[in-house]
DNA sequence: GACTATAATAGAA
DNA sequence: ATTCTATTATAGT
């Protein structure tokens, strides 16, 4: 038997009002808290190894932020963005990445798709791993750590309501979404990571704009570690395939100036929140990229709220798959298949 | 500025 | 939501 293992971590975390300024010094339970550092690591049945906690003197920085103040990006039809450049301080950001690399499973999910008549096998060009839980279901927080609750009546949910296995999202990245929560004044309930291992891995055009998002989603969208180009465009539409045909042959007819493409070099610690109209309406991809800082590695952070089932299943299929685990190897520098019996030795602490 | 190599982009499957 | 190929842009000399 287990010895005693609430998730109280992950769902009660002590609330702490976002402040600029800090007022008085820590008082006494603070200090306790930031000096023992005996939290311990988050776990759940789902998880194939427990998650280190954010060392302390990390953690404590999170109720400082954001560092700056979001650019609003809203210059273009159906587009609203906030950009905050960065949200945490380049220092903080650094950290929290060697930290989420080294403390995370990932996985290389494939699955099928068709061209025209033929099926090909696509390997998804990054690691990814996903944490949360639809509107309509909780992680229960008392008894079996690994049941899930109907979110209104409380009682546990058929362990055949969901073909997943959803799970809770570990202290360290429910840290962050707390912050940006109080920043935002949004709620999230999913956390997409992905990790960019270098330029060849990427993202091609899509929009996060899934029926089970609702409509006009807001998603807030991290980066750590490697700075990578984000690209942005507008869908296309019919009224602007036309106009453009006709464009070419009108005599004085200036390219519209609006529908831009954007590209941001989303740096260590900058956020976007994508609100709005902007899912419904723009594509954003991360390009592979050669040359210099093509083997450096980046990760995303994305949080979501989905409202149904059907999101639970969705992002547990496309960023978990059935496939093995990866865990980051400190020594060899690379994502390296996880094996669940051998128990591979913990990394070796950076700094 | 021209020439060449490499990178970025756009379109098809 | 990817890969392959062709086309265009950029960087270096």
């Amino acid at each position: 038997m287990s010895t005693k293992r609430t998730l109280d971590n992950f769902f009660t975390p002590p609330l702490v009002s976002i402040k600029k300024r800090r007022l008085s010094v820590p008082d006494a339970d603070e200090l306790v808290a930031c000096s023992v550092s005996h939290v311990p690591p988050s776990e759940h049945p789902t998880y194939p190894f427990a998650v280190a906690q954010l060392p302390a003197p990390l953690l404590a920085q999170f109720d400082y932020l954001p560092s700056a103040d979001p650019r609003h990006i809203a210059d273009q039809p159906d587009l609203d963005l906030l950009y905050y450049q960065p949200f945490l301080p380049r220092d903080l950001a650094t950290a929290y990445f060697n930290h989420l690399r080294q403390s995370l499973f990932f996985y290389r999910v494939t699955y099928p798709i068709k061209r025209g008549p033929v099926e090909t096998i696509i390997r998804t060009p990054r690691y990814t791993t996903v944490f949360g839980l639809d509107d309509t279901a909780l992680f229960s927080s008392t008894g079996d750590a690994g049941s899930i609750l109907d979110a209104r009546t409380k009682q546990p949910v058929p362990s055949s309501a969901y073909k997943c296995r959803p799970r809770p999202l570990p202290g360290c990245l429910d840290a962050l979404r707390r912050a940006t929560e109080a920043t935002t004044g949004r709620q999230w309930n999913f956390c997409l990571v992905n990790y960019y291992a270098g330029g060849a891995d990427s993202i091609s055009y899509h929009s996060d704009d899934e029926r089970f998002l609702g409509p006009d989603p807001a998603i807030a969208s991290f980066s750590f570690g490697a700075t990578r180009d984000f690209l942005m465009k507008h869908k296309p539409s019919a009224t602007e395939t036309g106009l453009s045909s006709i464009e070419g042959a009108g005599k004085g007819a200036q390219t519209i100036a609006r529908d831009k493409p954007l590209k941001l070099p989303l740096a260590s610690g900058d956020m976007v929140l994508m609100q709005g109209a902007t899912q419904a309406n723009w594509l954003h991809s991360i390009p592979k990229r050669a040359g210099r800082d093509a083997d450096k590695g980046r990760i995303n952070i994305t949080f979501r709220r989905a409202l149904v089932r059907g999101g639970t299943e969705n992002y547990y299929r496309y960023n978990v798959g059935d496939g093995g685990v990866f865990k980051w190897n400190e020594a060899s520098q690379e994502m390296t298949p996880w094996d669940a019996k051998a128990k591979q030795d913990e990394d070796v602490k950076v700094g």
